[in-house]
DNA sequence: AAGTGGTCTAGACCACCTA
DNA sequence: AGGTGGTCTAGACCACTTT
């Protein structure tokens, strides 16, 4: 058995699961349990510690979600070499700016019903000429546009829930989301590209700037579509961060 | 009581938790259990289901970590409304192209050790004038170059693991992440960008044209940045898409 | 006081892998 | 056969919220 000298302080308000995968995430950013390796077995574990079967298993779940080891039932737990095979980019940057709501303010430019033409009928199943509700929004912070936003809204007479999706689908709704929506699912897909004219004046910075879209088209419980839009974020004060392996403190 | 009617297979291979989760989940995409509302509390499901505590506590921590419910302890466990707070993209496309080796192909243009200039040994942490060793990569897929990579190692006369670091910090040590290896961790991050036109030359796309750009500086065990480049992906032909929300269809 | 989520125990049994 | 991960039980106790 494998010396494991520290152990875990059960009256702290610190689950005894969580103290646990602590311990061995720090080993493994010591070096000591080196990616590739075997974890000591959950017995070993156990018997260390001293809990029972099910904690130490909490603790292995943990680091399993968290991407941190692989486990191979019948032979044992090991450290995940770390690999670009499973980078995640979390829009945390593009969603702090609607928290903060004090330097940041939205500033419709355009909202009207229009006709449906080509292209936002296929996006919507919908046919052409059907009416639409056209949304167009600035986004600011600190006094400098960063984001423009448009978005086509089905415009159904019959329903006069009309305001309610508009609210849901408005920025407030989808970033702070606390109301209760019709929204049931949405797709969304991100690209680099570059500004056309009359965004890059909206945003201040010169045409063909590199920007990123990013496409996003809602469904309500009918699974029926509702709405297609693009956010572009100028690409000078947008990026996105992420970290693998093992990080030293934590 | 609320009526539930459906029940387990406690002789399904699939766990009990997996399938009590998955109805969960089912109900919430038939919007029976609606965003915002209340989930029958554990001590219901545990009677319905007529399962352990522990069995059914799994079922909520895996929504749980999955996003699709939130807790709040002596109130109730409660269906998230979607939101774009918590939209993640992996980069499982990027990765892809190196899974499948057959129409891929890595054309090495250049690999020589060369002198630190400002931007590098800033990036790197050393001194203006070290050596490092340049790595130039065009990747190619079904005769079509899609991403193109520079990165710069260390090169330290004293380690003669210089050829080790750098079949861990290559393609394929850093997507198939199979080997045991000495990387630590790695910060990486994306942006939009245009392509200068030495790169474009080499992609096949006009100067100018939008692309992302994804950078990296991994570590060693001893926290030392080893190396830092850049993976410029054509805007054309890369595109990142994600889901949120409740699919229907498990 | 009653109900809710949250942690934990001390066993049991199973499936799987390595000898 | 013995060790490993994986699931599950039937209770217990705690912290918190609602009434």
């Amino acid at each position: 058995m494998i010396n494991l000298p520290e152990n875990i302080d059960k009256n702290s308000y610190e689950p005894a699961y969580i103290q646990i995968a602590n311990f061995i995430r720090q080993q493994i950013a010591k070096g000591i349990f080196r990616p590739g390796g075997r974890l000591p077995s959950e017995s070993e574990l156990r018997k260390n510690f001293n809990v029972s079967p099910m904690t130490v298993r909490r603790s292995i779940n943990l680091l399993l979600d968290q991407g941190v080891v692989d486990t191979i039932q019948g032979s044992g737990t090991f450290v995940r070499p770390i690999g670009l095979d499973r980078v995640t980019f979390h829009l945390d940057e593009f969603h702090d700016i609607f928290k903060e709501t004090e330097n940041t303010k939205v500033k419709l430019l355009e909202v009207g019903i229009e006709r449906a033409d080509h292209s936002i009928s296929e996006k919507l199943h919908i046919n052409n000429e059907d009416r639409i509700i056209l949304l167009r929004r600035l986004l600011i912070k600190d006094l400098e546009p960063m984001v423009y936003h448009e978005e086509y809204l089905i415009y159904d007479p019959l329903k006069p829930i009309v305001e309610a999706e508009m609210e849901v689908t408005s920025l407030h709704g989808l970033f702070h989301n606390t109301s209760k929506s019709d929204l049931k699912r949405g797709e969304l897909s991100i690209e680099a590209t570059t500004l056309p004219e009359y965004i890059a004046l909206l945003l201040s910075v010169p045409e063909n700037s590199p920007a990123f879209r990013l496409e996003h088209i809602f469904y309500d419980f009918n699974n029926k579509r509702i709405s297609w839009g693009n956010f572009f974020c100028r690409g000078d004060r947008f990026r996105f961060r992420t970290e693998i392996g093992f990080a030293t403190d934590i």
